[in-house]
DNA sequence: CCTAAATCCGGTGTATCTGCCGGATTTACG
DNA sequence: CGTAAATCCGGCAGATACACCGGATTTAGG
């Protein structure tokens, strides 16, 4: 990829972007990927969501310009317990790059030996993504960009696949019907399940509101019926990820 | 601001990224502020951040250009329960531009007639900030300049202050300290705690996972103690903001 | 003015959770 | 070859949650 400036051709990033706001059909999602390589000069990019569809037990979205034995290769090996990508980039806020593994542990030095047989570059970034309802999402590209181009393509142009990876993420979310009903808590509802969710007993929650232990049961029972929940757990669980437990109002 | 080419003078983006990184001191944070407005030609930035410290029932994490006078202005309306960047942008993913707002409400245009008043610019944009343990902020930007010129800059600089937005959030936890020590669980420990995360009783869990309800009560206490939770709702809440209920290993 | 919602309080019977006691095999690691 | 951790199973006593019954005042909005 060569240099571009900044006004002349980041209408293509716009017109991803704008693609990704407006698809309504999983199908084209391929073709947008392909288009994000062409226009990065990349050699495979891939989305791998958690927690994006309704159900709990579910096994995660996967979107990717990888060659199908790749993906049948990658799940036969489990290579996902060993996979960095995975282990370390889901459990951070910031992009990582794939240089930045222990290229001495074994499994990975054989992941990445391996996934390159397969077709995958030789460089990789994976951005983290984090959706408001516990879900995320890890975006990973590789490039067999010179090493010169490489370190161009990282600095410059992080932030576009930051904001690609943001967008995919949400357009992904708005395919799988994951909309959100927000039930409205009061004040005092959602301050009780607030200390429930802390460990806190009815009673316990009762003192430090300076209630009764009757009243807190109460809008405890109320919360639940809000929002549809079997019990306290259940309660807490969803009003977490709907994220009706911050202070703020 | 003028136009600027990709490759001249990115270089002031990247500074204040690397000192994002590497700032130990919250008294330091202003002076960052100050030169992201120089850079961009901005009026005013401001960083608002919820469970991004320790404690449960706290106030949020306020880092701002605005004036004292305006923070205590805002305050003593209780500007936040009608602010729609507040009570929008902190419930999406997708930035934010303010023109977006309902400027028929009446209690809105009061808060952005008297915001300008208190030097705020007249556009702005609000970037939401998703960080994987709960935690969230909201990283909100003003400006004076032509219209031109601001759509110039929403269209071009996004990447730039959504990228900005989360190293800040990043330091801002890192500052606070606010490092969880991730408690492992063992497959079938999370299993259960995601099925009873889901209103499912011990029984229930133990009929979905084919175990006997009391092998499931043991996987649930032993999660409880390597939380270090009080019950199960506990448990569920630690578990979720540690994104531990991910069906990911 | 009326209605709805939010804020409060009490009791009861049953279901469920929680902690703590005991046991077992398999697997991985040094 | 031990050791630790993960995978499984049973029982019991007391604490807690949950659902359903009843009541009240205050406040906001049509």
């Amino acid at each position: 990829m060569n240099r571009r400036d900044r006004n002349s051709d980041d209408l293509e990033l716009f017109e991803l972007l704008e693609k990704l706001g407006e698809i309504t059909d999983a199908t084209g999602i391929p073709e947008l990927l392909g288009r994000l390589l062409d226009i990065y000069g990349l050699k495979t990019v891939a989305y791998l969501g958690s927690g994006v569809t309704a159900q709990p037990g579910q096994s995660p979205y996967l979107a990717v310009t990888y060659s199908n034995e790749w993906v049948d290769h990658y799940k036969a090996q489990r290579f996902v317990d060993i996979d960095p990508t995975v282990q370390i980039g889901m459990r951070r806020m910031l992009p990582i790059d794939w240089d930045e593994f222990d290229r001495a542990d074994e499994d990975v030095r054989r992941l990445f030996g391996e996934a390159k047989e397969f077709g995958l570059g030789r460089r990789g970034i994976s951005l983290p993504v984090h959706g408001q309802h516990g879900d995320r999402a890890l975006v990973s590209i590789t490039s067999d960009a010179s090493d010169r181009d490489w370190r161009y393509l990282r600095l410059h142009y992080m932030r576009d696949f930051q904001m690609l990876a943001l967008h995919m993420h949400q357009a992904i979310l708005r395919l799988e019907g994951k909309t959100v009903e927000q039930a409205r808590l009061s004040p005092r509802e959602r301050e009780c399940l607030l200390w429930v969710a802390e460990g806190k007993t009815a009673w316990e929650t009762a003192v430090i509101l300076g209630l009764s232990e009757h009243t807190v049961r109460c809008y405890l029972e109320s919360a639940r019926h809000k929002l549809g929940a079997a019990n306290n757990t259940h309660a807490v669980n969803k009003a977490g990820k709907a994220s009706l437990l911050s202070q703020l109002p």
